[in-house]
DNA sequence: CGCAAAGATGCGGGGCACGCAATTTTCTCG
DNA sequence: CGAGAAAATTGCGTGCCCCGCATCTTTGCG
């Protein structure tokens, strides 16, 4: 049986996402305390003991849908033609993650206000923000690989690749920062090439 | 009465100091999970609900340490002349971080060798690397303001200082993980000033 | 010296993460 | 198809963590 096709997998696939959605759904509607992980085993069908089957932490399950994003980004560098410069491959890597998976259009937001404020209050619990920055350093070895792989650099040896997959990544994280911190002038198909491309330049003093 | 010299700060201080260093000790010598909150009170000599009163977790205590560190640069950055280049002060004060501070001198390590050891473990562990990676984003906000005041930008508007601010504390992340990763052919001193020039030279591929 | 403010402590509760063993579901192969 | 193997789900019990509240002790200040 080739994987990821059988019942069984598809199965846990659905369960893992049932969990996340339904984990990212009532902490925006309620905040984080005010959600146990009874409340998201019951909104997914499943045993309260099955939740820490799949996950080690509300938190983890909460930040799981932001880690498969941003394992994506690595897959799509290596998408790129090897002719291309590395710095427009990275900003087109990066901004793929920007389009609406199939999983959003299926479940269309009631009241896109209420929701934004309710991301911005889960974005704000330290605990989150402490889990949400840990996906993007184990997104960060993948992304160095494929770093290396286009460079001709070391994954074991060689400082630079780490270096770049880790300003990228800051550098994403930034650019959504900015954009919840002010109320959102432009958005982020515009930001993050702007950031990328400033770095790109050596962060040079403005104007 | 000024602050910070009353009998009662500096006691706050003295029992802070021990909880956060009694914390680290003990988790570097048997892991984080072989050691309770029970543990590091009694330690420190203090009852086991007064470590909660300094600390909100096992983690926000061990972490604490790093905190404070990278907070100074922020000052040190603003205590360079400011005819300085950016990434020159930048880089200046980002090193004085890893000038062994008065305390670890007075605290001699009785072996190297095994303590560097523990702390491999101690760092590999998830929530440890979370919490530790939320100590760089909150550092960013002082860092950002220093950068703003010396740039002439906008912390609330602009997006330029807190790009700059993410990228420099990612760089010394980096750095630190190439350290640790590399069985230390180079050691921070030369690893840093190297990622921040990389870094303002706008990351090129190296030939 | 005595009162007010602030910190330390003890107690108790709610909840989370996980090990273990039993049970149900899915897969494989004769 | 059907039986046994493999894997996932579930229930139960445990240890620990984090925090609110009430109380007691220490420090600060006039």
């Amino acid at each position: 049986m080739l994987v990821g096709v059988g019942l069984r997998e598809s199965k846990k696939a659905a369960t893992r996402t049932a969990l996340s959605w339904a984990a990212i759904q009532l902490t925006v509607e309620r905040g984080l305390d005010n959600v146990k992980v009874e409340d998201i085993a019951a909104a997914a069908g499943v045993s309260p003991r099955t939740f820490n089957n799949y996950f080690g932490s509300k938190a983890e399950a909460i930040v799981s849908r932001q880690l498969d994003r941003l394992r994506h980004i690595a897959d799509e560098l290596r998408r790129r033609p090897p002719e291309e410069p590395l710095w427009t491959a990275l900003t087109q890597a990066t901004l793929t993650q920007y389009q609406p998976g199939p999983e959003v259009v299926a479940n269309p937001i009631p009241d896109p206000v209420q929701w934004a404020a309710g991301l911005r209050v889960m974005l704000a619990e330290p605990a989150l923000q402490a889990e949400l920055l840990r996906t993007t350093v184990i997104a960060e070895e993948d992304l160095a690989a494929a770093v290396a792989a286009r460079t001709g650099t070391s994954i074991e040896n060689d400082f630079y690749p780490h270096l770049v997959a880790a300003t990228v990544l800051t550098a994403t994280r930034a650019a959504t920062t900015h954009y919840l911190r002010t109320e959102s002038g432009s958005e982020m198909e515009q930001l993050l090439p702007e950031a990328l491309a400033r770095i790109a330049a050596g962060l040079p003093e403005p104007h």
